[in-house]
DNA sequence: TTCTTGACTTGGACTCTGTCCATTGTAGGA
DNA sequence: TCCTACAATGGACAGAGTCCAAGTCAAGAA
């Protein structure tokens, strides 16, 4: 499941061992990790990595648009490798798990022109909240 | 237009100058201010306030539920006054400003039971992202 | 009206998240 | 192999928010 490296490689990312380890620590898991998250699980296999790096690389994945920054809490940002796949999120307001969820629909065409007050709307975020199994 | 006042002495709020000038600052103007914005404006009509105290007030104001907590831009949480009116946000991307939309139809509805994954599903905050005409 | 008391406010220290920058290191092409 | 532009480092810094001990005060009781 190295697609992530393989595209990057691809669009002349330039490849270094701290790179390849953030891109690894995103591609396969579908969980949503928090910026120290990544750092942690990346340090855990190149200790010397810095958060400095870390996030230069995240916020490179997000511009390349192969991740996803999530904010759902205020809290810190969290990074979802699901770019791919169009989907909304739904969060427990206890725990604060995420899960990518895909509801049928488009709220794009359902914001009629006359709400949209002369904005060129691009893009809408939809999340959902409530309570988890284990929380509730 | 001091519903608002009038609403928090009613469920008891105990009453000080410093929380009666906060929910002066957010009752009426219909935008969203940040914390910062809420103490700045504030502090110049009672300078000695202080930011834990407006901290402490507004975090009240939404566990009453008459002020929601809107982060559109994993910044400073903002926070819009118009809370007993269903509505969603739109943003711009360039310039942060924010409008409050009513989009036809119910997100919650668009969410079916087999991508609820067991969760008791509350609420739905959606956000639509776009350049405003000044920016575009 | 004055007293009393529990709730509120203060301000400074602290935490968390993220950014910046000068220095050092290195991937990848010539 | 050598160059060099680009990347990594780590420590200082900044913004947003929380915490806490001490002082103050709103509002009910007498």
């Amino acid at each position: 499941m190295s697609d992530l490296l393989e595209r990057l490689r691809e669009r002349g990312w330039r490849m270094t061992s701290q790179r390849r380890v953030v891109a690894e620590v995103l591609d396969g898991e579908h969980v949503h990790l928090t910026a120290d998250e990544v750092h942690a699980r990346a340090a855990a296999r190149l200790p010397e990595i810095s958060r400095a790096t870390v996030y230069n690389a995240l916020g490179e994945l997000v511009s390349l648009g192969e991740v996803i920054e999530v904010s759902t809490d205020g809290r810190a940002k969290r990074y979802d490798p699901n770019a791919h796949h169009p989907h909304q999120h739904l969060v427990c307001s206890s725990c604060g798990t995420v899960r990518d969820v895909h509801p049928t629909g488009n709220p794009l065409a359902d914001l009629p022109a006359t709400e949209r007050f002369g904005f060129t709307v691009a893009a809408v975020e939809v999340t959902y909240r409530g309570l988890c199994p284990s929380c509730a």
